[in-house]
DNA sequence: TGGCCGCCTTGATCTCCATCAATCCGTTTG
DNA sequence: CAAACGGATTGATGGAGATCAAGGCGGCCA
């Protein structure tokens, strides 16, 4: 999607039209069920974006003007205590949708973890393309399903899980995750820091640091790098991650 | 609504109708959005069903066949670990619905508390409502993006708040959950053991019980009974809820 | 090439909350 | 009315994970 962005411009609708229909996330994402002419309607209201690492995407409290859906990278969304205590309430990839959750305002914070590329629309924008295009609606209706019964599995996590079943539950969701870089053969790849790993889970570095070491050292898992790890025994780190152990 | 139930039947679609548009949750729930023409289709698919305290209303890992709109009572949905450990994932009042987060089977459980009364609805009549009816699509999806906020405030409250946090964040949300029976001068209703308290917010119930007294003996609260009490100093609870103390 | 910086790991200690245990209290039941 | 029962409170102890502290490791820049 990047190159397409220097595409001769002179046809701004057949440009328009090939950014939405050459995206890679698109078969990921909302857009997936609309037809040609709905998604000629979505691309003309859509606006593209890159951001580096650690850039701002949205933060909590301002207006909610904006909606994205993440067409490469990955983005981390937290909330925060007033002493600065963060916690991450979702890791989000190509084909995520961000803004839904909201009222007037934000009532979280987002970020690039790696450098991403988003599109953005003006909600005003979306709700009346979402009125004319009940699948659009539908899509979204289904979209925000799903993440609520993965807030369910989060809260579970965070409410009764030790820190070790937190880890193994983390590591096998995490490649589930990202539909473009998927991990092959229980090769997780963590874009992401370990202090936002503790944040996501409720622990500190520390905890984390120290049960990815014991995970390592029982051999249910192998760190490969920093980012980079292997499940070596899937069904060890399953039972783990349930508490049957 | 109990009442109407025994109204005469004879002519059946007058009762139906007079069941939705007397019903006291309708002005909180989707059906408020609804026009009375498509409040009278919604009402030709709708069961009414009573349950006592107690009683389950749909079980993890069933087929989810229902949905379910509450019309009377209150209701927890959680979700378990093998070795029994629970976590109540939401409380559940007039107006709210029930069995959005669902794939083919449900991913949680759900009870009510306290005697109740829900319309019930198979999934499919459901959706192909849905689909005629745009408003109602739009009031659902309203609804579960106001649930995803809820659930990303109960990551941070499970994720990074203590317990007293926890107790006073869910002391000053729990009166402005039921619509039907408001805590007049910040009086609270815990229609909830507290053993149902400590599992929505990954405590014990030792440590619940702990926490109230605290809060009864520095003045912030006071026990009227063990289903009632009154907020004495509500900033300072709201301090307490943030953590800054 | 060496030194700095950010991030991670590892160790020692502490603390908050869980666990274990006893008692209380209101309600139900014989 | 006594006894039994379920839920709540209160006390004593323990442990999982936080906190405090000290290196280790790799990447980046001068």
């Amino acid at each position: 999607m990047l190159e397409l962005r220097s595409l001769p411009t002179d046809c701004a609708k057949r440009r328009q039209e090939s950014v939405c229909s050459a995206c890679g996330a698109r078969a990921f994402s909302v857009c997936s069920s609309l037809d040609s002419s709905d998604l000629a309607s979505l691309d003309a209201i859509a606006e593209r974006v890159t951001l580096k690492a650690g850039e701002a995407l949205i933060r909590e409290g301002d207006p909610a003007v904006h909606l994205f859906n993440i067409t490469s990278g990955s983005v981390r969304i937290y909330k925060l205590l007033p002493d600065g205590r963060r916690q991450i309430t979702g890791f989000l990839f190509a084909g995520d949708f961000v803004g839904l959750a909201t009222g007037q305002d934000y009532a979280f914070s987002g970020e690039a973890i790696e450098d991403a590329t988003l599109c953005r629309f003006r909600k005003t924008d979306y709700r009346a393309l979402i009125r004319e295009r009940p699948l659009l609606e539908e899509a979204l209706l289904d979209r925000a399903t799903h993440e609520l019964a993965a807030a369910q599995n989060q809260m579970l996590l965070l409410g009764r899980k030790t820190a070790q079943e937190r880890i193994a539950s983390f590591l096998l969701d995490l490649p589930t995750r990202d539909p473009l870089r998927p991990s092959t053969e229980d090769q997780v790849r963590l874009p992401m820091t370990r202090s936002e790993i503790a944040d996501y889970l409720g622990l500190t570095i520390e905890t984390v640091s120290r049960v990815l070491t014991k995970l390592k050292t029982t051999g249910v898992i192998r760190l490969l790098s920093l980012n980079e790890l292997r499940i070596e025994q899937p069904d060890r780190l399953r039972d783990i991650a349930e508490g049957e152990v």
